[in-house]
Order: C-alpha cells, then structure tokens, then sequence
DNA sequence: CTAATGAATGAGAGCGCTCCCAATATATTA
DNA sequence: TAATATATTGGGAGCGCTCTCATTCATTAG
C-alpha cells in the first residue's frame, strides 16, 4: 500500500479529510455513525497519520530527547545510567511520548548534538542528566534556546533551571552517622570527583556527620574516587595506609572496587572492615557480602523527572521549578551492623 | 527571538527562500559573496531549520528507533543492552542521526509502540533487539509495514528480514574446546533459555565440541539459566550435585552468579572449578577471578548494525542482507590456562 | 559584439496534517 | 410550524521546509 493520508480515508468513508481528523485525535463531536465507518476504514486500511505534518501542524511532537553529557558517557560503566534511563523510557511510554536519546560519546559529538536538540520541531522538551562542570556550557546553551528543560541531578549553577535531585547530604550524613553510632572510630570515605556536585553532596554529607559528633577530620582517610569500579578499587588502596576500620563510598560500584581491593589486601569485611555505598543497585546484593547502602529511588526518579519537564511542557518554564527526592538507608552485611 | 523560518533569513540576506535552503544544506551552486552573507545571519539569529517541516518535505526525518522488546527489558539487568545502546548512539552521532529509543516495558507496551514505530514521518528505519520467540510478533508486524528493518541477533524466522548477529556456536565451539583442551573431564554448562536463539546457539556449540572428541554428553551436566545473575546462581546451584570440574557460562553475568555459588558451596576457582563465561563486558575483569571469556565485539555489532540499516534505507531492502561478526576467546585466570 | 553556454537565483507547488470558520444538518423551543 | 439554538461537517489557509523548473545573470567563444 502506498502510503495513505487523512485525504484518502476520507475519500474511502465518504466524509471530509476534516472529519477523519477528528476521529483519529478522538473529539467528541463526531456522530456515532460516521465515527464508526471513519475508524474501520483505518482499521482496514492500516493507516497511521503522519508524524512529520502532524507536529508541523500542531508544533508539537510528542517527543522527549534525554542528553547524556560527556560526563556520563565516562561514566556509562556505572550501571545507575541505564536504570535511570530506564525510568525515563518507562515514563516516556506511559504519557505516550517517544524518547529521543542522545549519547554524547565525545566533547565535539557535544556540540554536534546541540543544534538538533534545540532545532525546533523535533523535541516538545529536553531533560539532561547533568552535575559536572562540563556540562554547564550545554545547559547554558539549552536555557538561552528557550526549550523546557530538566536537569536530572543538581546542576552547579541552579539558577533559572527546574531541577530534580536526591538530598544527596542529608542521605550521606545519615549514612555515616550509622557507622559511628556502631561503632567504628576511623571512618574513610571515598567521594566522587570535586567538580561533580554529587561528589561534592556527599562528602559534605560525611563530614557533616563526623563532625556533628565532634570528630576530628583527618585528610588521609579522605580520598577521592571516579565513580568506577576501577576507580574505587585505587582509592581503596590510597586509602589502606590510613588503615580504616569503616569506609563510606559515594557509589555502589566505587564500594565494589574498594571491596576487592580490601580483600586483596587480606583483610575481611566487616569484620576488619566495614563498607557502605550509595545507590542500592542491583549489584549491590551480588558480591559475596550484601552491600550496606544508600538507596536512591532510580526509577520513580526517572518518572518524576519526565513528569516534571512535561509540567514545564504544559505550563511554561517560570518559575523554574526542584524537585528532591527521598532516600533511604538499607542495612545490609557490609557494614557489621546484622 | 520569536521561531525564526526560512523566509525571514531569506528577507534578512536579502535573497529567496530557495538560496537560504541551498547554503543551510550546502549545495554547491551558490556564489561565494551570497553564501557568506547567508551564513552571517545563520550565525547571528541563531537560526535552526524546523525539522518537522524539513522531514514532511523531503520524508526523511534522520531518526532511527531502537526497539528493546519486551523479553530484553526484563534481561536489563545484563550491561550488554546499554554497551549495545552505546555503540548504536555512536554509530548515529557519527552519521548525523538522531535515536530514538523505544524500551519495551509491558506486553501491552509493545502493542502500544508498533503504531509509533511504524508511523510514517517519524523514523527512516528501526533497529530490534531480538532473538527471543517473543519477539516475532513485533518483528512480523515491522516486516509487513515496510519500514527498513534490522535485527540484531538472529531471530527465529529469518527469511526477508536482515539481521545482524555473531557467530554463536562457533564461539561456544571454541570456548568449550579450549576447556577440553586443557584437560577437564566434566564439562557442564549453564545455557540461555530454549526460547532464545543465542541460548540455543551456544548449547549447540557446547555439544558440537564435546561430540568432536566423542565426548558423551551428561544431561545432568546442562542446565538453563535466564541471562541474569541471579539465575546464573541457582543454575550452579542444580549443576553443583552433578561434580562438573568446569562449567561454561552461556554470558558472563551468568558465570559471575555461577561462581558465587561454586564458591559458597567451598570450591575454589580455578582449582577445584574453571569458568568460562560469554560477551567480555566490563564485569568480566571486576570479580576476584578474572574471567576467561569470549569476546564479542559489542560496540563494533552497534556500529555495523547501524550502518546496515542505513544500506537498506538507501538501497533498498531486497535482497535481505546479513551480517556475521567474528569472536575471540580472551584467556585470562578462570580457566585454569594461564 | 553577439550568440551560445553554463551557473546562480527565484517562484511555485506540495509534503500531510491541524485548526479556524463558515455552512449545513439536527434538535429545541415558542 | 417557524425561529432559534446547537451539533456536526466541510473548506481553506497555513505550519516551514524541499525540489523542480523557469528565469536571470555572468562567462566565454565565434
């Protein structure tokens, strides 16, 4: 079948193109007759309307695009991304908006990608999972093109951008203020990059509990990681000198590393040892000893997140608008306290 | 600025509609001097073509889909979709594309994409994910509507779909033989389910290799396993009572659950038992054990897969064409070997 | 210097839809 | 039954681009 049009359905169910466009977007005022005949002629015929002049028609595409910075794609090995971005596909499904990705692999792919996420006609909005310097430049660039536009995670500068986060501080002091409350006396951490706000969140988070109990802050036992497993495992070893007997890490697959490093180095968790992470991913509960950690809710964030930019959507982009999201503790092995 | 069109640069720089159109595409014929002065006031509006109007005038919207079945999203938790998704997203950047990426959550989900997949106007061709009997249905409905199509993994019918996929039993053959090779007697495995082509690919290569050297083949040797971690545990589990000294793992998410049990059941790997696992992802590397495993070369599929779809999109899609990308086992400390 | 050639440019139709408004059919009321 | 109100339908303009074709302009050869 050569591809059909409203015009001919119309002409197949003897009504006006008109008429067969009010079927198709479900209006009320159709009369049930002509309804019925319209519907079955495009039962019959397999019609589907035309994407491209629907949202030239209508300036509106009914599709999302989701930016994964540069940033990210360093980081894509950390499984949080792709929960995240099943959230998002999840969400994307239900309010029956397609998802358009854009996987910047390379910083010149980043400016590459720019013009045809801001290009009109083609996203109704854009959410970009941000936190790290370099991503600045892209937000900057989508605030000034006037496209609704969510920031997943807390972006250094906040102003004048809807954002959704998690209490990344007040998860991380609570994270450590159980490890004192157990009882461990020298508690490390290893924290996410400095130029990451989550990085940052959460180190404040640690050093906020240490603090409230008035320990002192001692630099050796403070090491920052990548957000890999690699990365965690290296810090771990920075860190052994210092000789810990608890360690905080800023992600899951970070504690995962630090794991193994500490374990090559003899030493038996939690018993030598103990560890909590943060995330609460699948992964968490993989190694041989269940991971104490942070839960943060990926998916429901990712559904918030969709929900939000399509408020923006709807309702225009002042007052920018936060979301922060909840998180929870879950002890598990790792860290002793079972 | 209020959405800028075509006519208004034209009215700017002083020339028509047509010209502007000819330098935002770049077509040569276009003097020097008029280019240039186009360009200017591209650069100063910030101008960006409508890309709903650009693809309901040349019907091309240079998006392509990716639809992750249903059966896919419930083996999520296997980090091969999101390197597969990279090297796609890659593969798109590179070629100017825009993806977009429809993750099936539900069986009612998957009826509710068709018709957004298959719309005119929206993709120039789709990728599928397939390999699982579930996944027929969707393919069969993709097939009937013309749209240029590619699978990656072989699918189970197979006639007038092109598809892209490695050599599966071959793979398993030579992993399986290496294990032979080097000496052990009981070799089981943990296989992916029957209703997947790749569980029933890499059986077949297991069997070949035991049946070249005359082997008799133990049916308690054999168990399935669902691609997850979890599942890969429990298939150990039931493989545990039958003494296998070596087990090959149909994916390397499978053998890392495996070898979870083998060690709490008191085994030690690879003295007591040696692993082979399958794909060479990241967490191959991560455990205590490095995995001796086959390598696939999933950003290179993503790409390859990618830049089929595009041939058939120019060239038309008979005859079916059909990829078959090599492997290689990489030998590291699970074997025993090294 | 003019005719012929080729390159640069502009005008117009059309892609397939939405949405407004006018026209028509039907229902309601006096 | 006529007049009015209301529900349904059709026609037309327009969304912002591409692409063909006719036109104009510059260049070169005779």
């Amino acid at each position: 079948m050569p591809d059909l049009t409203l015009e001919d359905i119309a002409k197949q169910a003897g009504v006006s193109r008109s008429t067969v466009s009010r079927v198709v977007n479900g209006y009320p005022n159709v009369r049930d007759g002509v309804r019925k005949r319209v519907l079955e002629v495009i039962h019959n015929t397999g019609y589907h309307p035309n994407a491209a002049a629907r949202t030239l028609a209508s300036q509106r595409s009914w599709t999302l695009g989701l930016v994964l910075p540069h940033s990210v794609s360093f980081f894509f090995t950390d499984p949080y991304y792709p929960h995240l971005t099943k959230g998002i596909a999840q969400a994307c499904n239900q309010y029956n908006y397609t998802l358009a990705l854009f996987l910047v692999g390379t910083k010149e792919d980043e400016e590459k990608i720019f013009p045809r996420v801001s290009r009109k006609g083609l996203l109704d909005g854009v959410l970009v999972q941000a936190g790290h310097h370099g991503d600045q430049q892209i937000i900057g660039l989508l605030v000034d093109s006037k496209m609704p536009l969510v920031v997943a995670g807390r972006p250094f500068r906040s102003d004048n951008v809807s954002y959704i986060d998690i209490d990344n501080v007040n998860a991380s002091h609570n994270a450590v203020r159980h490890l004192i409350q157990i009882g461990y006396r020298r508690i490390g951490t290893i924290a996410g990059p400095v130029h990451s706000t989550v990085g940052l969140d959460r180190k404040e988070g640690y050093l906020k509990a240490l603090k409230e109990r008035g320990r002192e802050v001692d630099e050796s036992l403070i090491v920052e990681g990548d957000f890999t497993e690699t990365g965690g495992y290296y810090a771990m070893q920075k860190l052994l000198p210092a000789k810990p007997d608890a360690v905080f890490a800023a992600s899951d697959i970070m504690a995962i590393g630090a794991m193994r490093a500490a374990r090559e180095a003899g030493l038996r968790i939690p018993k030598d040892i103990a560890f909590v992470g943060f995330d609460d991913l699948p992964i968490a509960t993989l190694s041989d000893i269940q991971l104490t950690t942070v839960r943060q809710p990926v998916i429901q964030f990712g559904i918030k997140a969709v929900e939000l930019l399509l408020d923006l959507i709807e309702n225009g982009l002042h007052p920018p608008r936060r979301i922060i999201m909840d998180t929870e503790l879950i002890i598990r092995d790792s860290c002793g306290a079972a």
